[in-house]
RNA sequence: GCCGGCGUGGCUCAGUUGGUUAGAGCGGCGGAUUCAUAACCCGCAGGUCGUUGGUUCAAGUCCAACCGCCGGCACCA
């Protein structure tokens, strides 16, 4: 069933810690996913946004002496301009602290209350207040009591005894796990998917849903109690809807919501698997909501060491002789936002872990973008402006076309045919790969043709003509493969190509679409190459 | 303890349903070359494919046990 729509999410972004980038990474790897589809035409709708609720923003504000919303003004627009920095082209920016979101939230748990999928019962419990949760007697007496299993050296945990609402999510296990087991619901990986089933196998229990206002305020009050605040999970995941008009009075809005939903794919972090993967799904059925497509849980860039970016060690942090992590400001310095975004989206297989120091990101920056496409397109439009005069020579004849001549054509053909499967596969890495073997075809086809040589006698002219023009060609669909994950190189490389208008790869991706006579741009630098002095530290 | 995954040349990894001399990229070394961003091109690394046993005419490729690492879950303290 081809798709005729794509909706993407980020996870909201917790608004108690600055960006790293680790959140560079989700929101690149979602940018891309969303890039894909708008270049095969496919309507896009890509959204990312801030979790603003919840005790540990209130507690920071609290330190800090600012209202809990300035706190979150503050932090969003972080959020915001990380997002431009990297050139992320998100759709909407949601906030769970606008209106358009606490208002669904609240008919949300009035319909949940109203249908009798949410329930008052007494609990008695070990209760992190800065996690947000009960522990049991015996995870706390692990810590030696009094201390929050999590956190143990941070945080403390208090004897509660309180009635509490709950979400009636064990009713839903069966159906969540014959949606999973189906793919009918697909958690990717593979090996997410067989935690998730795991986790179902031991039975679910219901979901704790509200938090007591005497402690924590901050919160989107329970329409049917307002001695409670929602949980802040519950109140998050239904950014997902609430930002696309769910609920929505309005006519257009509740279309808009009718023609998004259900989300395609949701980039998560391994991390919150379980919030999606389950409590998400459960929800959304006792809504009688469809379920989304697919979430897909990435791995983590871990440090050079292998331990794993936290936000209580900050990252950057070089104690211990492990290297310095690079921060994303420092990535963005150093590598520009085309780089850092090259590196985030061909870093790892979503899935895997990976570790990364500013010498593995510098490599492949520079075997990649300075020593390939874009040592490529200088050297070919150098010689198209000595041998061509500037201008698109045309792909001559047929009659001629050698086997590296061909390859040279085939191998950027089955780059944007990897873009085209995209939609199926939203596999980042076989797109690359396929562009790397077309730069490399391009560096065979020249050193086997050396039109250089070629172009000092007259005789030879007209074959090195030929090569220039095939070889451009290719690196042209190249570069279109390419475009959504380095959009701004794309568009000064497209112009220097010849290409002019509006961007139309159904055209463009034709081999042989750059018409004769096309004007050349001057040889670009696109992607400098980055000395180890560039990099901080020593 | 249970479930799942992984362990291939310095690094990162590919290795179809088991079958000729186990591959790639990066780094390193040597060569060639100069159109290009010291780039590109060519050649080199002799790795017992974690260990030990099996199945088979034939096993990184299947089975068992073990070792190590990683996830998830559980339990004890």
């Amino acid at each position: 069933m081809p798709n005729t729509r794509f909706y993407v999410t980020t996870p909201i972004y917790y608004v108690n810690d600055r960006p790293h980038t680790g959140h560079a990474y989700t929101s690149v790897l979602a940018d891309v996913m969303a890039g894909y589809h708008r270049l095969l035409g496919i309507d896009t709708w890509f959204l990312t946004g801030t979790d603003e609720h919840g005790q540990k923003v209130q507690d920071s504000a609290a330190e800090r002496d600012v209202a809990p919303q300035a706190l979150c003004d503050e932090m969003a627009a972080h959020f915001g301009d990380l997002l431009e920095r990297l050139r992320v082209r998100n759709d909407d920016f949601v906030r769970t602290t606008e209106p358009r979101h606490t208002a669904v939230v609240t008919q949300v748990l009035a319909e949940l209350h109203a249908r009798g999928d949410v329930y008052l019962d007494h609990y008695e419990g070990w209760y992190c207040a800065r996690c947000e949760r009960y522990w049991t007697d015996r995870d706390v007496e692990e810590q030696g009591g009094g201390r929050c299993p999590d956190q143990p050296e941070l945080h403390g945990v208090e004897r509660l005894a309180e009635e509490n609402y709950y979400f009636r999510m064990s009713k839903y296990a069966d159906r969540l796990r014959e949606a999973i087991e189906t793919d009918v619901f697909r958690v990717h990986p593979e090996k997410r998917k067989n935690e998730v089933l795991g986790f179902l196998k031991k039975g679910l229990t219901d979901l704790c849903i509200s938090r007591n206002r005497e402690r924590l305020s901050w919160g989107v009050p329970l329409p049917f109690d307002d001695k409670y605040v929602c949980y802040v999970w519950v109140d998050a995941l239904f950014n997902y809807k609430s930002a696309i008009g769910y609920l929505a009075a309005d006519d257009a809005e509740h279309e808009r919501h009718a023609r998004w939903w259900p989300a395609d794919v949701h980039v998560i972090g391994k991390d919150i698997l379980t919030t999606h993967a389950v409590y998400w799904p459960t929800l959304l059925m006792a809504m009688g909501e469809a379920l989304p497509r697919m979430v897909l849980a990435h791995g983590w860039l871990l440090d050079s060491r292998g331990g794993k970016l936290s936000k209580t060690k900050r990252e950057g942090d070089d104690a211990e002789g492990v290297l310095p992590v690079p921060t994303i400001d420092g990535l963005l310095d150093v590598f520009g936002a085309d780089g850092t975004r090259w590196f985030l989206a061909t870093a790892m297989k979503p899935g895997d872990d990976t570790a990364f120091d500013w010498t593995i990101v510098r490599e492949r920056v520079n075997t990649d973008l300075a020593n390939g496409l874009g040592n490529t397109a200088n050297r070919l439009l150098k010689m198209a402006a000595g041998a061509c005069d500037g201008v698109f020579p045309g792909l001559g004849e047929d009659d001629d076309v050698g086997e590296t001549q061909e390859r040279v054509r085939a191998a950027a053909v089955a780059a944007v045919d990897a873009v085209r499967a995209f939609p199926e596969t939203l596999d980042v890495t076989a797109v690359v790969a396929a562009v790397r073997s077309g730069v490399a075809a391009i560096s065979l086809f020249l050193q086997d043709e050396k039109p250089w040589k070629l172009v000092k006698t007259d005789d030879g002219l007209p074959r090195a003509r030929i090569v220039i023009a095939w070889s451009l060609e290719s690196l042209r669909l190249l570069a279109l493969a390419v475009h959504p994950i380095l959009p701004e190189s794309f568009a000064t490389l497209r112009t220097a190509l010849g290409m002019t208008g509006d961007l139309d790869f159904a055209r463009e991706s034709q081999f042989g679409a750059l018409p004769e006579g096309a004007r050349l741009g001057a040889p670009p630098n696109l992607f400098p190459r980055i000395g180890a002095d560039a990099i901080p530290s020593a």
